[in-house]
DNA sequence: GATGATTTGTACGTATGTATA
DNA sequence: ATATACATACGTACAAATCAT
């Protein structure tokens, strides 16, 4: 594998876990001491980055992470909803028996992840779980912007999982929505995919006023 | 400006215009002579158009012009459409009443673009009035992900634009979106755009199959 | 406001991996 | 299968701009 990818998987799953917060300046050279290499890579690793949003290029003043407004998070809320709205529907319509099991299957492991204890555990089953509906749309480049989109709001999603009880809620409300892409009831899948998303979004609300509500995250 | 924004926004431009067509290959080196610059800027130019889909980047062999399948190709027009469609019923609700009226002033100006002799003229348009409708969400995430994705499929509109008698329908079908608009029709408003990217689509699939159907564009 | 230090932007050379003969 | 040719990937050096003093 090419260096500059090593390099910018390496900074995305950093900033993606929130181990580089909002803001953190990435110095080049610094970066490239750390990967031991050269300011090259490192370069076309922070472009690509700043290409999908995670970081932001300031020309010739340096590269940090991206911080949001809250009006941006609340567009990109707004817009992953509807993505999220769209494959349902989709899925519903092009599944096949297979894939329509592996989600169950997912779906029933994630009992196991309930509890503020495995927020971790859930988080990933949530990915995979949303990923593989993006999958059974059968139409690649919805999948992958799905996908994209889901990575860059991973660290706010993985925020409002923590709020009181979400895992569990989060939990019944994919039953839902499964209950009803089972029957094939795509505009029934569809509603409860957007309330499913409303809820994450109230629960990332209510955790943006506790801690300390600056505006940035 | 940095040097390597110019040279991407002019290979963009070639790109997007059809001057370098799918499958052309982009020679760093030939690129940093044309732009009198050095493989460096190119590079980045290169890969930040690759993020964006219209270049692809094949390790250590080259990069090409985007030239996408047939497959590829109907999963974008289908993505396309779920935006505008999205687009248009969420500024159905948040547009104010300047908006509505610069996208009836700019429909009327459209009138004289209709025809086979002004493709261009109505292309420039059409890109015009869906931006319009995309700043009418009041949601910039949403309007820059939807302008991204029409700019990377400009080449296959300006061609389904050229199929006949395309561009008096294409106005007629903007002109019943821009009904249900103004009455604030939402469901209305989505269900006549997407009639409108659907007969987009099969325009362009009348064109596809004209000229040559290589399987690739 | 000027000057030095630091960091990015650009240029260029070398090495590595790919494709072709 | 081996070797040669070639373009890219990476490293290094310099130039230019920003910032800190």
């Amino acid at each position: 594998m090419l260096l500059s990818e090593r390099v910018r998987i390496a900074l995305a799953d950093d900033i993606t876990s929130g181990a580089l917060g909002p803001g953190a300046d990435l110095d080049e050279q610094e970066l490239a001491d750390r990967f031991g290499a050269s300011r090259t890579p490192v370069r076309e690793a922070l472009r690509h980055l700043a290409s999908v949003g995670l970081v932001e290029i300031r020309p010739r003043r340096g590269v940090v992470v991206a911080s949001l407004s809250q009006d941006q998070i609340v567009d990109m809320f707004e817009v992953s909803a509807e993505i999220e709205v769209i494959c349902v529907r989709i899925a519903v319509n092009r599944m096949n028996m297979l894939e329509c099991s592996q989600l169950w299957r997912l779906h029933e492991e994630s009992e196991a992840m309930i509890g503020n204890a495995a927020v971790d555990a859930y988080d990933r089953f949530n990915y995979s779980f949303h990923e593989a509906i993006y999958r059974a749309t059968h139409n690649s480049f919805l999948a992958i912007q799905a996908l994209a989109l889901r990575e860059r709001m991973a660290a706010f999603r993985r925020a409002q999982l923590r709020a009181a009880n979400r895992t569990s809620q989060s939990r019944r409300e994919h039953e839902h929505i499964l209950n009803a892409m089972r029957r094939g009831d795509g505009e029934e899948a569809a509603r409860c995919m957007r309330v499913h998303m409303s809820n994450a979004f109230s629960a990332f609300g209510r955790y943006l006023e506790s801690p300390k509500a600056d505006g940035n995250v």
